[in-house]
RNA sequence: CGGGGCGUGGCGCAGCUUGGUAGCGCGGGUGCUUUGGGAGCACUAGGUCGCAGGUUCGAAUCCUGUCGCCCCGACCA
């Protein structure tokens, strides 16, 4: 391709739509384009690197046996509805975007597939011999995300490779699962990315066990916590650890377990009350007082104890929540800290905020008209585990020294509710500890188990003649983000490092001075020559002076730069790396045999 | 939705406090010069100052409303 019939636009400031390195320098280069809030035309630089992107996966998953496919976009309601995800996908901070047709009938557009793919399969897998099988499709999803961000990261259309995979048993999903977790292995190296697989939260998608693949990068959203050991690393919200030795309170029980009153007049915080009384926060019990909201209008009051030094983990505490109430009242829409002015709109007394104690009453509730009228009380271990603490008195500047489980209130199961931080003691081996890093999530798989299968009645005959459920696991790949993920780990001051695999192309040939006859002549003979042997080439011919061609060359970030310059009347050109900078000068006809192994090794993902 | 900020030629910005009818850099076009790291000179095209009201002799500038976008939090590939 000749560079002046490219449409290229390069930008020389950074726009100011951008904010982190890969978004700017997508701007810049020229391969993407703004249309609206995470809405962005993919520029034909852009779309050949997705289409690279999209080989290797292609490759990789048709090497494991998956059959890729085409999933319609548009979803019936009634799909959603069946699975019991419509409701929380589309009503409050629900990311479908959903519409009417002209018959009134409800759609939605595809942010994931498990409910069509799941009708399909249950429509077409009726028997154990046609087990197991893996569905894929690439595809463009759409989320109406809460905050579109940074560029292709964060779009509300982008590109996604969703796999899902249907089993007879659960030992069968587990086989591919392992396997989908090798070929993802083999994908982000083949794309030139450093990655790391950490535990995650199954989260809105549901299922067991699930891993994460992170591109670690500074920009990235995702903190992850790993262990210097290399043994165990997680997604914050999934991570565990332990938690420091609590500081023992030196009266321990007193009087009984039932705590004295202390005087703390405007002493509502952990640290006011450490401070002011010379406590460790480790001997503080935080109460916690949240509501949940379900999808059947179910709004129930939870009462959280923690640590006075650990933080809440939401996304535990949310798992926590519905595994105990979702049976009942459906799909947990949201948890939000309970307010004062939401409990006086409730009806209800006056509520002692800052001096919350574990033996709040559920007659604190009696009078609310349409929140549940018992708590739902909740506790981290490491409050369970206190012999003694001080905890609010419930009621305004007073809290109780001395108080314990069992004497003060029953206490509660102990749970995992507490965010891991960096710094605590590992699980695995107390001896490690969690060092923080961050990461772009570039690939997901779960073991989904049969909730979908279950909820839209996608069974099969097994060998005894028995029908079950189907056993599924699903697996995604963000394919347009992983484009971006790679310009945030592979760039420099000059621009975009494009790993040779995914970049738009493997070789610009600059001709330096397009007025000198010889230099123009080599290098369309060069540009011929590469590209009869099949190599995906550039010729800039533009009518611009060598140093804009040069900034290009490196903004754009061509693994290869071919230079037809001064010397090109001696038959001599100039081969430069983008990654390395490394540059070597050699002749003309020496080019092909030079630069064609290097391509080579590029193609499959190696290293030049 | 809560909190912050910004809307001025294609892009990046100044002007606004202290009203007088719009400017700079980049980019575009033409010509000459230049030709190995975002060239120089000259000429040139291009703007309802987000939108709607209001105040005023006069509004990019002041007031009110409204819309849009960006950033920080809840979402995720």
């Amino acid at each position: 391709m000749r560079v002046s019939r490219l449409m290229l636009v390069t930008l020389r400031d950074d726009p100011a739509e951008a904010e982190i390195p890969s978004h700017k320098l997508l701007l810049r280069a020229g391969y993407i384009r703004r249309m609206g809030p995470g809405l962005y035309a993919y520029l034909p630089l852009m779309w050949r690197v997705l289409q690279k992107v999209s080989k290797v996966v292609r490759e990789e998953m048709d090497a494991t046996g998956a059959l890729e496919t085409l999933l319609p976009q548009l979803h019936p309601a009634e799909l959603w509805q069946r699975s019991g995800r419509w409701a929380g996908y589309t009503a409050g901070e629900g990311i479908m975007f959903h519409l009417q047709d002209r018959q009134g009938r409800s759609l939605g557009l595809g942010p994931t597939h498990e409910e069509v793919v799941t009708e399909l399969a249950g429509d077409l897998l009726r028997s154990y011999r046609q087990l197991p099988v893996n569905l894929y499709q690439i595809q463009t999803k759409f989320r109406d995300e809460i905050r579109p961000r940074f560029g292709l990261m964060r779009g509300r259309e982008f590109i996604m490779k969703d796999a899902y995979s249907f089993h007879a048993d659960e030992e069968c999903l587990r086989q591919s699962y392992a396997e989908m977790d090798r070929a993802y292995r083999r994908i982000f190296a083949r794309c030139g990315l450093r990655t790391v697989a950490v535990e995650a939260d199954s989260g809105a998608i549901g299922g067991s066990a699930s891993q994460e693949f992170m591109v670690t990068a500074e920009a990235g959203e995702d903190l992850i916590l790993a262990s210097g050991d290399g043994r165990y690393a997680a997604n914050q919200e999934r991570a565990i650890s332990l938690a420091a030795e609590a500081v023992a309170l030196p009266q321990g029980r007193w009087p009984a377990g039932l705590g004295e009153a202390l005087a703390t007049p405007g002493q509502s915080s952990i640290d006011g009350l450490c401070k002011a009384h010379g406590f460790d926060s480790s001997q503080i019990l935080k109460v916690l007082l949240l509501l949940a909201r379900f999808e059947d209008g179910h709004q129930q009051p939870l009462l959280v104890s923690l640590r006075g030094d650990q933080q809440l983990n939401d996304v535990k505490l949310a798992n926590a929540v519905s595994a105990r109430c979702s049976a009942a009242h459906g799909a947990l829409l949201e948890i939000a800290p309970l307010s004062a002015e939401a409990s006086s709109k409730e009806g209800l007394g006056p509520i002692p905020f800052g001096y919350l104690g574990p033996q709040l009453e559920d007659g604190l509730l009696d009078g609310a008209r349409t929140w549940a009228r018992t708590f739902l009380r909740l506790a981290d271990s490491s409050a369970t585990g206190l012999e003694a603490f001080v905890c609010g008195a419930n009621r305004i500047d007073t809290h109780l020294v001395g108080a314990a489980w069992g004497s003060l209130c029953p206490s509660p199961e102990g749970l995992d509710l507490r965010a891991a931080q960096p710094g605590d003691r590992c699980q695995h081996d107390p001896s490690q500890r969690l060092e923080a890093s961050r990461g772009i999530e570039v690939g997901h798989i779960f073991q989904l188990g049969r909730k979908y299968s279950e909820a839209l009645g996608a069974r099969f005959t097994n060998g005894t003649g028995a029908e079950e459920a189907l056993w599924m696991g699903c697996y995604g790949i963000g394919v347009s983000r992983l484009a971006q993920a790679a310009v945030e780990q592979l760039h420099d001051g000059k621009g975009i490092c494009w790993p040779p695999s995914i970049a738009p192309y493997e070789v610009i040939v600059v001709v330096a001075n397009g007025a000198e006859a010889s230099q123009r002549e080599l290098g369309e003979l060069l540009y011929s020559q590469l590209q009869a042997s099949g190599v995906e080439v550039l010729l800039d011919d533009r009518d611009e002076r060598a140093g804009v061609k040069f900034k290009d060359a490196d903004l754009i970030g061509i693994p290869w730069r071919v230079v037809v310059g001064r010397a090109a009347a001696a038959g001599l050109v100039e081969l430069v790396e983008r990654c390395s900078g490394h540059q070597q000068e050699l002749a003309a006809t020496a080019l092909m045999e030079t630069l064609l192994p290097s391509l080579e090794r590029g193609r499959q993902g190696l290293a030049p």
